[in-house]
DNA sequence: GTCTATACGGTGATAGAC
DNA sequence: GTCTATCACCGTATAGAC
């Protein structure tokens, strides 16, 4: 039962190709829901873009709701990669955890008008589609326990200070949510920029007394490779 | 070519069961994007809800698409009479005003998970419909400037008061935006009164010295009715 | 105005050659 | 593994009776 250890480089390569088609075939399916919306992609979208037939899709995936759910997915870990790989690289300071956490969703890699109309596409369905809503909740959740914790930090920096940190988790996280909508419907008018802006204001007003927030916001980097 | 005139009671009321007929059919429409989904949503579910045969949902409205562009059109109206009216029936002063603003968005009637499934599939088509697009920006727009001219006023109150009116709305606004979309997808820990909550707690960070802030906040009607 | 019946194109998925 | 050909089904919209 073990001995096809004897050769294992032509499986791992069988797989890596296999990963390499299934990358090929989401990023098709993101493309498709950036141009054409969620309600017009079908197989034949996604086929054109990917430059192969839809047999090959259902090949791959099994059937298309499943494709749909697995790009979900794949936007899903890209997000908490990229928030969990700049959190680790910041140094052990609440505020400069919590600008690191800021940033990262305002890099120009994770929040671009193509990504975000892909979430706001799967955002839209979420309540219909039980497996939508569980992947969202999710990638939201264990952020914000992560942002309430380095908040309650922060506060706690203050012994006079008596906010509570989940308030104050819960404006930073939804004012992200927020933006991110009006950079979509509003892109004449608002971008990354300005939402990043936007952000230091609501951050300064909440910590107008804590040393070096400006510094530790310029310092913060964007993160911007996932 | 004007004797018509005789008898105009028959025309209004012809006129007055057209407009019945196309509001159950709106109301079917909504009630269908809810229960399955906008990409989901069909003549056929419509039709079903609204109790008539997928023929008349054409007779009244042209086309599958122009009936879902009035819907949208429905929900953009019904939103801004509701913030409107909330508006003239304020006492002119900015605080109360504010105030207003905030609590008719989390009103019941605009603010339950159903309304906000249907915004949210609107919001997530937007991006390739041009039409829903122009609406869902025209809603926010004008709500959006009479935010920024209040908080101007609010901040000019103050004269050592520097900060820009435009970044303060652009929180308070965006933050209403991010709690709708996790009220939706986290509505079994969030609701309608946290969401309350958090932009009173928002609010009080942008505006600490500001006295009766939260009397303001208190006496201020939810507006429930559109 | 509202219905039933239907035209017609496009949909997801399968079969089978290579 | 990937393709072409094909299937059964469902989508919107129309025609025409009442």
């Amino acid at each position: 039962m073990m001995t096809q250890t004897v050769r294992t480089a032509p499986s791992r390569s069988r797989t890596a190709n296999r990963r390499i088609r299934r990358k090929q075939i989401i990023s098709a399916t993101i493309e498709s829901i950036n141009r054409v919306g969620f309600a017009e992609t079908t197989l034949a979208t996604v086929a054109k873009l990917a430059g192969m037939s839809q047999a090959s899709l259902i090949f791959h995936f099994g059937s298309k709701d499943a494709l749909l759910v697995e790009t979900l997915q794949f936007l899903s870990d890209e997000h908490q990669a990229a928030w969990k790989k700049a959190y680790a690289a910041t140094p052990d300071s609440p505020l400069a955890r919590i600008c690191a956490l800021i940033k990262t969703d305002f890099s120009p890699h994770l929040c671009n008008r193509k990504k975000i109309a892909v979430w706001q596409a799967f955002w839209g369905e979420a309540k219909t589609r039980p497996t939508y809503l569980h992947i969202c909740d999710s990638r939201d959740n264990e952020r914000f326990e992560v942002m309430v914790r380095e908040c309650g930090r922060l506060i706690a920096e203050d012994p006079a200070d008596r906010r509570n940190p989940e308030d104050i988790a819960s404006t930073i996280d939804g004012l992200s949510d927020g933006l991110w909508q009006r950079i979509l419907i509003n892109y004449k008018e608002f971008d990354r920029k300005d939402a990043l802006r936007t952000m230091l204001v609501q951050l300064q007003a909440h910590f107008p007394n804590v040393p070096g927030l400006e510094a530790a916001w310029e310092s913060a980097a964007l993160g911007d490779k996932g």
